[in-house]
RNA sequence: GCGCCUGUAGCUCAGUCGGAUAGAGCAACUGCCUUCUAAGCAGUAGGCCGGGAGUUCGAAUCUCUCCAGGCGCGCCA
């Protein structure tokens, strides 16, 4: 809706012989008396051109007049905005293409095919994913939807720390447990985990392997508990993602990294560019060079690598895979990581610019307003099973995505089960099941001209009601919600975008009979409930959240 | 101590790249179902955009400073 604008304005100037402009800002304004489309490339232009900026709109205005285009009218308004109002023919032939066109009409491509590789959730596989888990897994999976409907080759990868402490931590206190089951007191591990489903597993291995491991110490049988209680935790939290609705082309270990040796051969990649040197018995790397506020250790003194090191074998893997742009979504508790990894990539030699860390904030979960306290450790957390078993999937996606991804949210259970009927996404997915529940009735009424007969045997332009001019102006408006929020990295604002849309819907509904007497009238409105219908089904998509014909 | 994030209506949050009179949902109050799903609609009310200073034609938005909340600053993972 946009690019006529541009196209107009872009014009306008070079034949005002201003060729050196930058871009020219084009917005939807806030009142609908303001036009369908205002740029303020004026206001903008004042101050290189040192002109005013209504003498610089009348300028423009004038120069696009000779050609009108699909205008209907174009005003200079308030200190320099120029307006855009469209004639009705260009919205009723826009929205005769979308129909043609259906989900194809909003393939816009930005991404041109790039590759570009999202890293999210990547939870410790140490216990049962979390709320805060579910949200990531929500703002990730959306972003890959929405990039890779904007044209981007996406791939959604999970990263498994299945090395280190925190696995073997696990498998120490599921060995404790075990044999505390038989009898033997020793002492639970600090900052063991203690969770239900840590005794769950130390009876799984009991009854499976029974006194076998009675007589061991844990290091002797490490690789098996630690092993089998990851592996255990892995396909927990693979199941519960699938069950949320979140999938991921690649799980990467982390122990693969050292096994395979890609952490040792990144780290003498980083010797031989000179990015690393040794001090104090350990090896550094010279992450100052490339932003960080201080060089970081890769190899400990006791010549074991630091998390940091199989990271950097990670991120550098994610290069030499060929992903041009690397997304990583994070818990906002990790942003101080931020600087380190893109020295990394800075060192390996990617663009700035292409590499973007999301920060997901926690999510404060309630219960009646009152807080739930949440502990790993301790064992007392609320599980996005839970979660989902109690609110439902597509519930808690949709609240997490009407946020920020880096502002705080409240998460009250209670609230989104008891106040359901109230619920945003009920009302976007209502708007969509109402409009299905229309087609069924024109159905049985055998209404002529619906699904029997093509958008092209339509008179479309029976919509003339200025509520049936705005919903279209709405529907027309998605793809520029839609390129804001793919060029943000922001799937927020399609949430935003179908509830606005779902309330236009509402609001014609109860206003006006789509079904009557009147044949030609009907058919022109089912078709527009079907544009509507297309595009809440397109964002309802990106946000991962089903549509449903009934509810 | 240093750094990052947040502060907008009673509550939860939007606010496009610095633009027009600051927006929505919930809660409150008033109405609307013989007719396509009332999980809905129409309306009323609600604001010192944390405080202060600056930048300019113009600031919720940018800069500085202060206040409040959250988080991060290891040869931990």
């Amino acid at each position: 809706m946009k690019n006529e604008v541009i196209k107009a304005v872009r014009e306008a100037l070079k034949s005002l012989n201003l060729e050196n402009i930058p871009d020219i800002e084009v917005e939807i304004p806030k009142d609908e008396s303001h036009g369908d489309v205002a740029t303020t490339i004026a206001l903008n232009l004042a101050r290189p051109l040192k002109k005013a900026p209504r003498k610089i709109a009348e300028d423009i205005l004038i120069n696009i007049k000779e050609a009108p285009g699909p205008f209907e009218k174009i005003e200079i308004a308030g200190p320099g905005f120029i307006n855009f109002t469209y004639k009705k023919e260009y919205y009723i032939k826009r929205l005769e293409e979308l129909l043609q066109k259906g989900h194809e009409f909003f393939r816009i491509d930005i991404g041109k095919g790039k590759r570009v590789q999202i890293e999210y959730v990547s939870a410790n596989p140490t216990g049962p994913l979390h709320i805060g888990h579910g949200r990531g897994a929500a703002v990730g999976n959306a972003l890959c939807n929405l990039l890779s409907s904007a044209g981007y080759d996406v791939e959604r990868e999970f990263y498994v720390n299945d090395a280190g402490m925190q696995v073997k931590l696990l498998g120490l206190s599921v060995y404790t447990i075990y044999q505390q089951m038989s009898g033997n007191d020793i002492p639970f591990p600090e900052n063991g985990y203690k969770g239900d489903y840590v005794k769950d597993i130390s009876k799984e291995i009991n009854d499976k392997a029974g006194n076998k491991y009675l007589s061991k110490p844990f290091e002797e049988c490490e690789k098996v508990f630690t092993g089998f209680a990851y592996k255990k935790m892995l396909a927990n939290i693979s199941h519960d993602l699938r069950e949320f609705g979140i999938g991921f082309d690649r799980w990467q270990s982390e122990k693969e990294l050292f096994d395979k040796g890609t952490v040792k051969d990144a780290m003498e990649r980083l010797k031989e560019k000179g990015f690393s040197y040794e001090k104090d018995g350990a090896l550094w790397f010279r992450s100052t060079d490339f932003g960080d506020d201080k060089d970081r250790v890769v190899v400990k003194k006791d010549g074991e690598f630091t998390y940091f090191a199989s990271d950097i074998a990670y991120h550098k893997e994610k290069l030499d895979r060929g992903f041009g742009t690397i997304i990583d979504i994070w818990g906002a508790d990790h942003h101080g990581y931020i600087p380190r990894i893109r020295s990394v990539l800075r060192a390996f030699g990617l663009p700035e610019e292409n590499f973007k860390v999301i920060l997901v904030q926690i999510v404060s979960l309630l219960r009646e307003g009152q807080p739930v306290q949440m502990s790993k450790r301790s064992g007392e957390f609320i599980t996005l099973r839970e979660v989902m078993d109690e609110v439902g999937a597509d519930i808690a996606k949709f609240i997490f995505l009407t946020r920020r991804s880096d502002s705080h949210l409240d998460f009250d259970i209670e609230t989104a089960k008891r106040e359901s009927s109230d619920n945003p996404v009920f009302y976007v997915q209502y708007a969509f099941a109402r409009i299905s529940s229309i087609f069924k009735q024109a159905e049985e009424r055998r209404i002529q001209g619906f699904r029997s007969s093509g958008v092209q045997d339509i008179d479309l332009t029976h919509l003339k009601e200025d509520d049936e001019i705005s919903l279209i102006k709405k529907l027309l408006h998605y793809p520029m919600i839609f390129e804001g929020a793919v060029l943000s990295y922001e799937p927020h604002r399609i949430t935003f975008y179908l509830q606005e849309l779902a309330r236009l819907f509402h609001s014609y509904y109860n206003k006006h009979r789509v079904l009557s007497e009147d044949n030609k009238l009907t058919s022109a409105r089912l078709y527009l409930c079907k544009a509507v219908q297309i595009v809440l089904e397109e964002g309802l998509n990106i946000l991962g959240v089903r549509a449903p014909e009934r509810m």
